[in-house]
DNA sequence: AACTCCTTCAACCGCAGCTGA
DNA sequence: ATCAGCTGCGGTTGAAGGAGT
């Protein structure tokens, strides 16, 4: 016996709202609100249509204050920089930009940025390595285990690590960071949706626990580019971004792979949310303004506009109302923007 | 003009997590 | 502790329109 449905299907209307339909649910959640239950609503309303799909129509289309298209270079940053640093959690990003739909960047990154993005990397590592790269085709082939393969032979030179994107410092980010306990770091780590281990720096291969099986070119690529990350962060272990690779290459034991990451300009699986909380830790009391995207750490009380600890326990990340009442915080100038991403937008200005 | 291919984006679907009984 | 109902999320689909031939 599966699951009940959550609406009788064969009475549903499907496919594209009609202005009369969207006129009737305006007027009643401007008038009441869902009253706390969307599977109820449709009915209330004579409105012959699932709850779920009520529920989306207005998060995406019929809320008040929604921007559609048009987005402007300071959101394709932070939507960029997020995506680097959380994947694809698209309604805590949406958080982050008022008035954006989780729906909405999630298009807006599959249909334009992220083939700017893969584009613009390919295009890069070709003048680097003189047309060896990995193609788009193949990042995509691989279904989420992209990993920019690089030559495993003797000839094989330094690889390519630009910086890692940073955003500008937010407003806050000069604030000492208030998780600096590791219970609330990793209590809020996993209220964010990762799973962590307490366990410190335990060198794994990076393909070790995964529920998928590598060729055998694949494998060992990917072991010999954990060994560049490892090198990497031994040698960088002062700056956030070694220890970004270092958590994303090592900690992946309890991986369950479900994003395709960038990182550290390499195209990489990152284990979801399997850092080591020590490193979490370290890399916030050390390089608070280093952790791209990761503002969260710092205690932002959003809903209150305020610095300070939050609540582990009731902070909710996912919360779009506060994103559209309280307007996050916002890069403000361009001068710390990356390089690179000013040249992604803006190829050949440099 | 007609056709095909590509891009965009609104909407759907299924799953996981939360909550209350 | 278990279960059912509901919500929220992210992946995917498919219609519509634009671009190219």
């Amino acid at each position: 016996m599966g699951r009940a449905p959550c609406c009788d299907k064969a009475n549903v209307k499907k496919g594209p709202w009609s202005p009369e339909e969207d006129a009737k649910l305006k007027s009643y959640m401007e008038q009441h609100g869902t009253g706390g239950n969307w599977i109820a609503l449709p009915q209330k309303i004579g409105l012959k249509r699932c709850g779920k799909s009520c529920r989306l129509r207005w998060l995406n289309y019929l809320r008040p204050n929604i921007k559609h298209g048009g987005f402007s270079e300071e959101e394709d940053n932070i939507i960029c920089s997020l995506y680097i640093s959380i994947g694809s959690r698209w309604s805590v990003i949406a958080a982050q930009l008022p008035g954006r739909t989780d729906n909405d960047i999630k298009n807006y990154w599959n249909t334009r940025l992220k083939k700017k993005l893969l584009g613009k990397h390919r295009k890069e590592q070709q003048a680097r390595r003189g047309g060896n790269s990995t193609s788009v085709k193949q990042l995509e082939a691989n279904k989420g285990i992209a990993v920019s393969i690089a030559p495993v032979d003797s000839s094989y030179q330094q690889p390519y690590w630009p910086e890692i994107p940073l955003l500008t410092p937010l407003p806050y980010s000069n604030q000492a960071p208030c998780f600096n306990d590791h219970d609330s770091i990793r209590r809020l780590l996993i209220k964010l949706g990762g799973r962590f281990s307490d366990d410190d720096y335990q060198p794994t291969p990076i393909h070790d626990g995964l529920n998928i099986q590598f060729s055998d070119a694949t494998a060992t690529a990917i072991t010999s580019t954990q060994q560049i990350y490892e090198d990497q962060a031994k040698n960088m272990r002062s700056s956030a971004s070694a220890a970004c690779m270092n958590n994303v290459a090592i900690n992946n034991n309890q991986a369950q792979f479900a994003h395709t990451q960038y990182c550290g300009g390499v195209d990489l699986v990152q284990g979801q949310g399997s850092f080591s909380s020590t490193l979490v830790e370290e890399m916030v009391s050390s390089y608070p303004q280093r952790l791209d995207g990761l503002e969260f750490f710092y205690g932002v009380d959003m809903a209150n506009d305020k610095v300070g600890l939050i609540d582990p326990n009731s902070a909710s990340w996912g919360d779009t109302n506060n994103s559209l009442v309280y307007p996050p915080p916002v890069a403000s100038n361009y001068q710390d923007i990356p390089q690179y991403f000013q040249e992604f937008r803006y190829p050949g200005t440099q």
